[in-house]
RNA sequence: GGGAGCAUAGCUCAGCUGGUUUAGAGCAUCUGCCUUACAAGCAGAGGGUCCGCGGUUCGAACCCGUGUGCUCCCA
């Protein structure tokens, strides 16, 4: 290894690493973006492009979710940024009441201390100072990942401001008459003690046992007999419920049946509900513990037994098993049951059973006082607002998922019992009396104007809000759009312009802000959604904790590079489908990372070796390479505006690896230790910096740097303001493609006579298209190592021929000409044009088709006719030529 | 039970208005190369019943019907 060190030293340059270091790369750019305040938006006389992002869990760490994300944000807040936009990315947490507090009082736990000793606020201080010490270490992650996000804007969904703000809210939904109390059927969580949202229950598909018990008909020794997989349940039991059509229970209508163990007097009822061919078609009734149940109880003004506490265990309404487990009630009532003859049989039954989403214990329906928020006023400007595309989906297919939903939602239970979060501004005296006002002082005002009481003693109500009553708000209230109204930044940014969300919380999240967005701004909170996929393994299982199959993220960055983790997770994820997690994608943004750095050294290495020589021959490289980047700037363009990142990426990517360094470099890259000519070197620098360029949304810190080390500047790619691309010229283009084309072809050639690198050629061309042939004639020498290119008319002698297109080539060298290979391949492409010409033909042959065609099709088919009869005939006279 | 979506090379996916070649890409595979930026590389090649069946059409991977398999959402 010999290098050149005297111009080394005259050319003040850094000894390039072997590889790209990522590491350094990234501290470096991050904290330099930083430090000039790329990422702070500041409202001006640009348009805004803005996005806030989706809230992660403040406990919350970097998962691939996450990753997937915020990549695509950062991608599109890059792209603005580059092309003239003030963009405003902002970030913040969500407090995500019920998992926080679950992670607080686990933490307790771990210090021996329980919840119930301790004090509302005792408990609240605890959950600020885990937040604080914990919270928001997501944030961090982020900037590993090179999201470029204004950081000033930090926000949470209980800072003061918001806090205020989401109470205000509440207060005046209740003041329109849209928020009551109620007494519903809820889903209860026995271990987190609190109500759930039908949207916090997971179902899954969980496998029981179907138990068929014995209920003694009053006055007659027979028996009637129902399948349950909730035995625990029976002494809830309030009716058996049979269809009315089935002759099989007909004589028992109006009848009583009596609870087994406990004996209760039940009626047995005829409904339509009941479906006759599951289990033994007769239902037993427990309207406290089933939603359906509960249902029919009031339709037939059934008694409501409730057989439950709070925790799970059987209450004392149960007269039997009080105050255990109720699977272990289950257990134990069904050894008795079929102790006492009762239990018949048992079979295996497979059905879905909903789980609380957070603590993962079977969820309990349970009838229980709540407050709810009425949703069909709310909802409809925002059904309207997306089924009119006022509001883009993206992919579109999501617009019958949230039309379904809201047209028939429900109302929603806002209420949770749970001690961290917005606690409900509403005010109770002993009687239960109560008013909602936004702070105590105003509720005892309130409390005398409502109940004519004046100084009352009021207790705030002990629930607090479900965390989407605070996260709705988010688009407008990170911009303080409620609290300060028609400030100058929420007239700016809203309404947004992009959210990038995962479909899982279309109704939990999206189709609340919307309505929000309406009530409060009386505007859309956002131009467009676009929905990503579930990243899933490659098994094509959701990653998730209990799987174990999530890969650690930072350890990923670390390994790879974040620009190769941010290129692994894009390049597979087509808009709205799932994304299957494959590390060897990553491995292979890495790849590219050092193919880019390899480019970066090859240049660097004629950077001292220049001269002001003729370049004639590089020109035609030079002037394809600008058009080829035009033509693909013009379609990224398009894929991003039509979210097709990973198409835009690939794109990208096959632009500088395939055009830029297996063809174009390879073009003008002088011989070995040979000059190159000046212009020709820094139209090169420049096509660089424009891939770089290109490059940056997806792969921030590569392109950074790469950019840097070309030549010395003091922009950042950060912020270059993107050219305006022209549109390319075609027949360079084509002229390009035949020159790849015939490179490739003749390379094939030289393959298949087993040609060394270094052993040369002679080529002659037999084509009716001289002229082109010349002006690529020498790097087509250069590509295929020919000592010699001429043009001829005729037959060359001891030649190996091959056709390219339309054209003939003669390769002569050293090597004896194989003539059965070489007839072989001529007489396989030769099968293979007949049968097109054939099936050209056929279409030109029909009258039909002719009329009907339209005009340019009909040419087309006339084109591709007469092109394979030129190649036909071009085909069969070499083969002539080789038997002779 | 109701609704939505998907099925194209070994794998992951493009194929946008039915006609651009008897279907394209990346990864993987095979062959040959340690060629002077890169072996994490270069050059080249092979690989398809477009899930089955039926229909509409001059023409179907694409539209319609139907069957099968898978995924998701809701009850």
């Amino acid at each position: 290894m010999h290098t050149n060190n005297k111009k080394e030293t005259t050319h003040k340059k850094m000894e390039l690493t072997k590889n790209f270091e990522h590491q350094s790369a990234e501290q470096k750019w991050y904290s330099h973006w930083m430090h000039k305040q790329y990422f702070k938006s500041i409202p001006d006389g640009r348009e805004p492009y803005t996005i806030v992002m989706p809230p992660p869990n403040v406990t919350g760490v970097l998962h691939m979710g996450h990753c997937l994300n915020n990549t695509i944000q950062d991608i599109l807040v890059r792209r603005a940024r580059m092309t003239g936009k003030n963009a405003c990315w902002v970030p913040g947490t969500d407090h995500a009441s019920i998992a926080t507090e679950a992670k607080v009082v686990a933490m307790l736990r771990e210090r021996g201390i329980t919840k119930s000793s301790l004090s509302r606020d005792e408990f609240l201080s605890y959950a600020w100072e885990w937040k604080e010490k914990y919270g928001g270490i997501i944030l961090q992650q982020l900037k590993k990942l090179g999201c470029s996000l204004d950081w000033d804007r930090t926000s949470f969904t209980m800072d003061k401001g918001y806090y205020d703000s989401v109470i205000k809210i509440f207060v005046s939904l209740y003041n329109k008459g849209v928020i009551y109390r109620g007494k519903r059927m809820i889903n209860w969580d026995v271990k987190a003690l609190t109500a759930l949202s039908d949207e916090e229950v997971i179902r899954k598909e969980t496998r029981q046992k179907l138990y068929h018990l014995k209920y003694a008909i009053e006055g007659t020794n027979d028996f009637i007999i129902i399948a349950t997989v909730r035995p625990e349940t029976i002494m809830g039991d309030t009716a058996i419920c049979v269809h009315p059509e089935d002759e099989r229970y007909k004589h028992l209508h109006g009848k009583f049946a009596f609870v087994p163990l406990i004996n209760r007097r039940i009626p047995i009822i005829a409904d339509e509900y009941v479906t006759m061919d599951f289990g033994t078609g007769a239902l037993k009734v427990t309207p406290a513990h089933d939603i359906n149940d509960y249902t029919l109880g009031q339709k037939h003004h059934l008694e409501v037994v409730d057989v439950f506490n709070d925790n799970g265990t059987i209450s004392e309404a149960a007269q039997i098993y009080v105050g255990m487990e109720r699977f272990e009630v289950r257990k134990k009532i069904a050894i008795e049951l079929e102790e006492k003859g009762i239990l018949l049989k048992t079979e295996e039954y497979t059905s879905e059973v909903g789980y609380s989403e957070r603590t993962d214990v079977v969820v309990e329906p349970r009838l229980s006082l709540q407050w709810w928020l009425s949703m069909k006023d709310i909802s409809s400007p925002a059904l309207k607002a997306v089924m009119e595309e006022e509001i883009k989906f993206y992919p579109s297919k999501f617009k019958n998922v949230y039309r379904h939903w809201m047209e028939n939602i429900k109302d929603w239970c806002i209420s949770r019992q749970l001690w961290w979060g917005h606690r409900i501004p509403a005010w109770f005296d002993i009687n239960g009396k109560f008013v909602v006002a936004e702070n105590e002082a105003a509720a005892i005002a309130q409390f005398e104007i409502e109940h004519g009481i004046t100084n009352a003693t009021l207790k705030q109500d002990e629930d607090c809000l479900d965390t989407w009553f605070s996260s709705w708000l988010w688009p407008f209230e990170v911009f303080k759009g409620y609290s300060q109204p028609k400030n100058e930044e929420i007239k700016y940014y809203y309404p947004t312009n992009t959210l990038v969300t995962a479909p899982e919380i279309i109704f939990f999240w999206v189709a609340r802000m919307i309505m929000a967005g309406f009530e409060y701004m009386d505007a859309k909170p956002f131009q467009e959604v676009y929905f990503t996929g579930i990243v899933r393994d490659k098994q094509g299982r959701k990653m998730s904790k209990s799987l174990g199959n999530s890969p650690d993220l930072l350890n990923l960055i670390d390994q790879y590079g974040a620009d190769a983790t941010r290129f692994g997770i894009m390049i597979a994820s087509p808009a709205g489908n799932d994304i299957l997690f494959d590390e060897s994608a990553l491995e292979q943004g890495r790849n590219f990372n050092n193919k880019i750095w390899n480019a970066l050294k090859l240049i660097k290495m004629w950077e001292g070796r220049q001269s002001k020589d003729d370049f004639n021959e590089s020109s035609f490289a030079i002037d394809w390479f600008g058009n080829r980047l035009n033509e693909v700037s013009l379609e990224v363009e398009i894929m991003m505006q039509q979210f097709r990142l990973s198409e835009a990426l690939k794109t990208v990517y096959s632009l500088i690896w395939d055009d830029f360094c297996s063809w174009y470099l390879e073009w003008i890259k002088p011989g070995f230790e040979q000059p190159i000519n000046t212009s020709v070197y820094n139209k090169t620098i420049g096509y660089f910096s424009e891939l770089m360029q290109l490059l940056h949304p997806f792969m921030p810190f590569v392109s950074e740097e790469i950019y840097h080390l070309l030549q010395e500047t003091t922009e950042d790619l950060c912020v270059r303001q993107y050219k305006t691309a022209i549109t390319p010229d075609k027949t360079i283009l084509e002229k390009g493609l035949l020159l790849k084309n015939t490179i490739s072809g003749l390379r094939d050639v030289r393959n298949k006579q087993q040609l060394k690198p270094k052993e040369s050629i002679r080529l002659f061309i037999q084509t009716e298209n001289k002229v082109v042939f010349q002006s690529i004639e020498s790097i087509l020498s250069k590509q295929i190592n020919a000592i010699l290119i001429d043009f001829t008319s005729e037959n060359v002698a001891n030649s190996f021929t091959t056709v390219i297109g339309k054209d003939k080539f003669y390769v002569v060298s050293e090597q004896p000409v194989d003539t059965a290979n070489q007839k072989s391949d001529l007489e396989k492409e030769l099968t293979h044009l007949k049968g097109f010409l054939i099936s050209v033909e056929k279409k030109l042959n029909n009258e039909k088709f002719v009329q009907n065609a339209k005009p340019e099709v009909l040419a087309l088919e006339q084109k591709k006719k007469a092109d394979a009869e030129t190649k036909i005939k071009v085909i069969e006279e070499s083969l002539a030529n080789l038997v002779n």
